[in-house]
DNA sequence: TCACTGATGTCGGTGACTGTCGTCAGCGTA
DNA sequence: TACGCTGACGACAGTCACCGACATCAGTGA
């Protein structure tokens, strides 16, 4: 007989959505959503740096195959080039299927400041990442911040279009769409 | 006689701001801050919402004015010429005199990534409310959200370099050149 | 058989934040 | 002059996020 049931991090992780869902994220207790899957509050802190946490854990693993995709771009792509690639890459971690996990998800984050904060935090590390990899690939700055910038704004608008209401196109319709939007807005200066 | 001192707040941001940067922001609790000008801790959580807002007070000023030189712009400029109007503004706001301070702040807020969070939600906020005032431009979405990114995104960059030592140039002639290596970056998509 | 490991529970503490109520100088008003 | 009101603050108690230290015990390998 086991003494644990096994998975304790996914068990907590599946509560928390669903509590945060239904209670609301602070009418949600960091003891309630350990309890409800039998383990104690200072378990769900052994797993989970806070309590905003739990929802963005796997947010590594989308960044790792985000800023990957930067690197594993043809040598002579550019530096715009290379962020589409990424983006490419970032619709194929969404397919339809998930999306309305991802649509849940987004309710909770949405409904709460100090959420969205912290998804704002995860954004400025994919960032920061794919600066990195655009360095490592030759990109001076301030060009590689810059385009970082640009394909993770691209990203994110097309993000929330595709959790929208009534979207039923693919992540990666929308970001062509956007970085075409995108891209027609630039001529436009000076 | 008076019973209280005039001017509790702008004390208290004083005070976080000296006690921040010498014993670091953690090392510092609400109630240190209230304590070293002489007022309680439940005084210090009358003015701010929370330990972090203290270091961004004023921030609702700066954002107002940056996005009022949106709608300032004049009627004919388009959705850039508009966002770059604004960044004038944010020059406007940010004098060379300025630069010690910002730099202490700034180190303040880099040495912790709570601190660096709440910074991003207020360039977050800066970002909508400027996509606001391009959409009563007339500028559709998602150009209007589109514009309102890159600009902030602008001004983040020119900003980080304009706090950056041995960085003299004043914060204008920064955004322009930002803006330039912008704009170059785009052509070289599809 | 036994030492050891690793996941978890238990306990106690700190500090961020909040609701509520009491206090009192200054001010207007009769 | 007396009186009542208001606004800024203090006092107090409570909740909860989070953390350090230590105990527990099933499973594992020698």
């Amino acid at each position: 007989m086991v003494r644990w049931e096994p998975g304790a991090q996914e068990r907590l992780a599946a509560a928390a959505l669903e509590l945060y869902a239904s209670r609301g994220f602070e009418q949600t207790t960091a003891a309630d959503v350990a309890q409800s899957v039998g383990l104690t509050e200072r378990t769900f802190f052994r797993y989970f740096a806070d309590k905003r946490e739990v929802l963005f854990a796997g947010q590594d693993h989308f960044q790792q195959l985000f800023v990957a995709n930067v690197a594993a771009a043809p040598p002579e792509a550019s530096a715009m080039e290379a962020v589409s690639f990424a983006l490419d890459a970032a619709a194929v971690f969404f397919p339809d299927e998930r999306r309305p996990h991802s649509r849940l998800r987004q309710s909770i984050i949405d409904a709460n400041p100090g959420l969205h904060e912290r998804e704002l935090l995860k954004l400025a590390r994919l960032t920061e990442g794919m600066a990195a990899a655009l360095r490592d690939r030759g990109v001076p700055e301030p060009q590689a911040t810059l385009a970082a910038h640009t394909g993770v704004t691209v990203f994110g608008v097309a993000f929330r279009l595709w959790v929208g209401e009534h979207e039923e196109r693919p992540l990666g319709a929308i970001e062509a769409d956007v970085l075409r939007d995108l891209q027609a807005l630039s001529p436009s200066v000076r």
